[in-house]
DNA sequence: ATATACAATGAAATCGGTATCAAAAAATTT
DNA sequence: AAATTTTTTGATACCGATTTCATTGTATAT
């Protein structure tokens, strides 16, 4: 039983480096790190024998000594929803530019979750925060007060003062289903997300405010809830086919809701957009594929990323700011007319 | 100027606990971690102050000591593609399941950034890697000599002996085409990723073997490289249909590149199945949607991202099996047969 | 009652860096 | 050459947990 598990190499530390070298550890660290003084003879000798002997600084160690790990929190509903893909691409191709690391974390819309995560992230020191919350979350005030930089994505939380982006969710909606009134239709449905989410209020919102201004009743049957999935809003669809009073016109609150619907369509062989006109808040790469193209309204989901991320790091970087750091940052979405939502109707007299 | 900056709040040591209940450090030490001996009437002191006075225990201190960050790094080439969304929500779920977190990098295949990534996440102390490996790459066989627990998801790395979880793309891309030929087709085209990627040239063996066993020649003009997005795979289509002897069916890689080539075939009004049958390689949940509805195949993502953190987590917790630790891991994916390649033609006489 | 085992506790070392401080060495001024 | 300033350097405290160790107090065995 000679036979030895393998030696797995030690970790080189800043004194190892200094033994071999010949100088104390504070000289070595003085020489990596390019402050105060040492002697052009030992920066020489201490960067040669580092790299001789592969060193590289502990984060762990260094974190615990300056408070600051470079990392920042980044706190989502769902990965898998495309808006979310982009928006977190676009904070993470900024942090790490700057040298900041990503910490991911799905909540699924529960509030439970989202604290959890709120906690663990807290307690690993993170630097900065971007979360889209899910709604009243008392542990996210209390990080704001103990002063951790944070945006708020997509979604304002009441009562909290911190910087947010969004994207101008009533507007975008109001627009989408402007464009439906303005073909004609009168009869417009409405597939909502989660109901007590902000983003679901604001886009429901912009449907009221179109249909309103347009002195168009509001029909209860017409509005349906879905939660942001695909399989719910098929099933949501098919009830609103199912009404006497039939619509002509579908508005669909995001991506993936807009799969299920279209889905639903699909099953029961209703033709788009002879029968039903289609909207839906996000523009899918595949809208251009389908016959009709899809039309929708665009959100710039890449750069709402790189926006928090960089206003984040600004606020990271200059706590100054601080006070003055409750800002409300607004992106506006785009209506893209395609072929979904078809001509210009002829009015049913009325 | 009286007006102070808002105190931002301190935070709560362990010894503050300590104090506050009137007890040594060590004592809440082990109160809190469960383990040693204390009292039961001082651990309930201790408990409740700790509960009082708001206390969270701090990582980074606890990691210093222990060695374990608690913390996974996931480098992937790109989160914006749908295979890599679902592979790390399953990666996710199973991590937080188990109290890990996720560091998330980009490298958009490129081996410094890869490496950069490597460095940064090494000095992290992560606990455990999952990597989509681009190939050549030095520091990952560091790590892997310096016992880290790797698992290479999706892309084997020649000399490297760690754990490996693939999809069979071989075996996925010969039925694909073998499917294509079945129904006639004899010239097929094929839209590879990039050129010296793992899974690139897996699928494109696939697609030689199954031209092979039928006995048909393998034309280079029918065979293109894109780079697993959607533009260059667009171009590329083109290019495709413009060579003299045309084809009549075309299998295309990845899911963006499905997207690309698609549209390609829009603004050229090339119908689907009758001048071209397209299979895909990614089952697009949007698939379903086209019509015809688009035949692919598809990969268990989701399911090897939790397999994947499963597999890693093993083998954090029982280093003991590190000896064996070198198996591969094949996930079957599956051809699903939708519209898209239309019914089987009469063979054109050869 | 004495010896022994065991539970409960606090002091102190440790992890690997950063930062402060005072001593030593070198350079400059007078 | 002596005094003063400046540069270079190593020793040491510190960050906030974990963990070892020695000590005290209590329970059990003899």
């Amino acid at each position: 039983m000679i036979q030895e598990i393998k030696k797995i190499k030690k970790k080189v530390r800043l004194e190892d480096v200094g033994t071999e070298a010949g100088v104390s550890k504070s000289a070595v660290a003085r020489a990596l790190g390019n402050y105060g003084s040492v002697s052009e003879e030992v920066r020489k000798r201490v960067l040669d024998t580092a790299k001789k002997i592969g060193y590289e600084p502990d984060q762990i160690a260094r974190s615990l000594k300056t408070k600051s790990t470079n990392t920042i929190g980044v706190i989502i509903s769902d990965i898998t929803t495309c808006f979310f893909t982009s928006v977190v691409r676009g904070i993470a191709d900024v942090a790490s530019q700057s040298g900041y690391d990503l910490v991911l974390c799905n909540t699924d819309e529960d509030p439970e979750k989202e604290n959890k995560f709120l906690r663990v992230l807290a307690s690993r020191n993170i630097d900065g925060l971007i979360i889209s919350a899910s709604g009243k979350n008392t542990y996210l005030k209390k990080l704001v007060r103990a002063g951790l930089p944070i945006i708020l994505l997509d979604r304002r939380v009441e009562g909290l003062e911190t910087t947010q982006l969004a994207v101008d969710n009533e507007g975008g909606a109001y627009e989408a289903v402007t464009h439906l009134i303005t073909l004609g239709h009168r009869r417009v449905g409405i597939i909502n997300g989660l109901a007590n989410i902000q983003t679901t209020v604001e886009r429901f919102n912009g449907y009221k405010k179109a249909l309103q201004d347009n002195h168009i009743r509001l029909d209860p049957q017409l509005i349906k809830y879905g939660d942001f999935k695909m399989a719910k809003a098929k099933e949501v669809t098919k009830e609103l086919l199912d009404i006497k009073n039939p619509l002509s016109a579908l508005f669909i609150s995001n991506e993936a809701m807009i799969t299920g619907a279209l889905l639903a369509l699909r099953e029961r062989n209703i033709n788009i957009p002879e029968q039903i006109a289609i909207v839906g808040f996000d523009d899918p790469v595949w809208g251009p594929l389908l016959d009709p193209a899809l039309t929708a309204v665009s959100q710039p989901a890449y750069p709402m990323g790189t926006m928090a991320c960089q206003t984040l790091l600004q606020k990271i970087n200059e706590p100054g700011r601080e006070r003055r750091s409750f800002e409300e940052l607004v992106l506006k979405p785009k209506l893209i007319v395609r072929g979904s939502c078809g001509k210009k109707i002829s009015l049913p007299q009325n």
